[in-house]
DNA sequence: CGGATACTTCGATGGCGGTCGAAGCAAAGT
DNA sequence: ACTTTGCTTCGACCGCCATCGAAGTATCCG
């Protein structure tokens, strides 16, 4: 028997909520003042809408003293609005290709807490390529090779293993049509290329702006080549 | 800006129209008094719905004298709802696979009009790795050798080109988390499995039961090997 | 041609749920 | 200790929309 899709379809029908779900694609954690803001209602408004998408288990909180935080439950509901997005894309804009309309968002983007995109995609296919990175089924896992390769960029790998989540995950990416990395490791990669000035966060949008340097290091550093090399932004 | 997903979302937060819905996503053309029967709502309701959803452009409407057949628009509208019955399954059974939860399901069913599952994907695989198709960027197409592969098979492709929608394309795979073939050709190689009566059509859910004997003849056309050979059904 | 069937349109009904003013609780700051 | 700020709860209001009886149009069949 099919689940009840209503359920989830009803929790994003919403203006507010959807506007609320969607600033927080991006995976930062925001404040349920910060999404009221977002989403143009009042405090008691959005307090509402955010216990049913936490009860809803759509989103989760932390509290921080009298702050308290949101961000997108999984993966999962991510990529649901992404899906979402895509359709209601091609809706408004029949001849725009699947995916973002916005180059800069198509060429790389922030997807939850990774890497998406052009880049993210060529990232994945790479390392499937160096055999450093292998599916089975539906499962996607780092060989020997990868494991080495990437101790040797300084990963913790068995801190990351820790973690709950699984260390490589596929992310099917909406603009690309093929997989991009998530999972723990994913994360590290997007940290790593903020945290090396390679690239940074656009403040109102998903873009990830890399620097042309930056463009290099990170395409050096994986072995492959992007489409273009052209970049925007600066050195 | 974000497009407007409240929009496609308020169409499938409704239980009579996501009933509907997912009576279509196996490909199938359904009457209208047919697809009032599947969400168990009077003649007229169905009628009101129904409207909504051509107009929402997520479905298409034939006529045939008195008859109307509705049908799903794009492989987009069936990829959403695939998303939205992943994350539904997640959170009713937060410790299932993604995907659907029916082993049968995950091993061979109909997405759309093409074929999905372990079995999509091996075969989308497989023709990857002899090089008979080709993927770059979001695109995907027949090399020379894959050209030839499947006129020799009796494929028409001049004829199949003709058609508005491309002759390859990639489809998301949800309980595998790979790609898998859609498309003109990926309709085709459906069509021809059932042609061949190496699989049949389940009347209740969207499986595709293969016999053994088809099971075969179909992982040797395509030349590829499943996680496992065993299977149901007779020959 | 008349009756049956497929589907549509109209309009009324009533349940649902987003919204916010008012009030309250908890944490932080002075 | 008091004030400010972040967030929650309560309850009333009102707009939205699914639903179906009734009636109508179009097509099919005997």
């Amino acid at each position: 028997m099919s689940p009840d899709i209503t359920f989830v379809a009803a929790l994003m029908a919403d203006q507010a909520r959807s506007r609320m779900l969607l600033a927080l694609l991006s995976g930062k954690a925001l404040t349920a003042t910060e999404l009221a803001l977002e989403a143009d209602i009042t405090a008691q408004t959005a307090s509402s809408h955010l216990s049913k998408l936490v009860e809803g288990q759509l989103l989760v909180v932390r509290k921080q003293g009298r702050h308290k935080y949101f961000q997108l439950q999984s993966l999962e509901v991510a990529q649901l609005l992404e899906s979402l997005l895509n359709l209601s894309s091609v809706l408004t804009h029949p001849k725009a290709r699947t995916g973002p309309a916005d180059p800069l968002l198509r060429k790389s983007r922030v997807c939850y807490d990774h890497l998406a995109g052009e880049l993210g995609v060529g990232l994945y296919h790479s390392l499937l390529e160096q055999q450093l990175l292998a599916e089975h089924s539906d499962q996607v896992m780092l060989t020997k090779l990868g494991v080495d390769f990437f101790t040797a960029l300084g990963v913790n790998l068995a801190e990351l293993e820790k973690q709950k989540r699984p260390l490589c995950k596929a992310c099917l990416d909406w603009s690309e049509r093929r997989t991009h990395l998530a999972g723990a490791l994913g994360q590290w990669v997007l940290q790593d290329i903020l945290n090396k000035g390679w690239a940074v966060r656009d403040n109102d949008s998903r873009v990830l702006h890399f620097h042309l340097k930056g463009m290099a290091s990170f395409c050096k550093r994986y072995r492959f080549r992007t489409s273009s090399e052209a970049l925007t932004g600066s050195d």
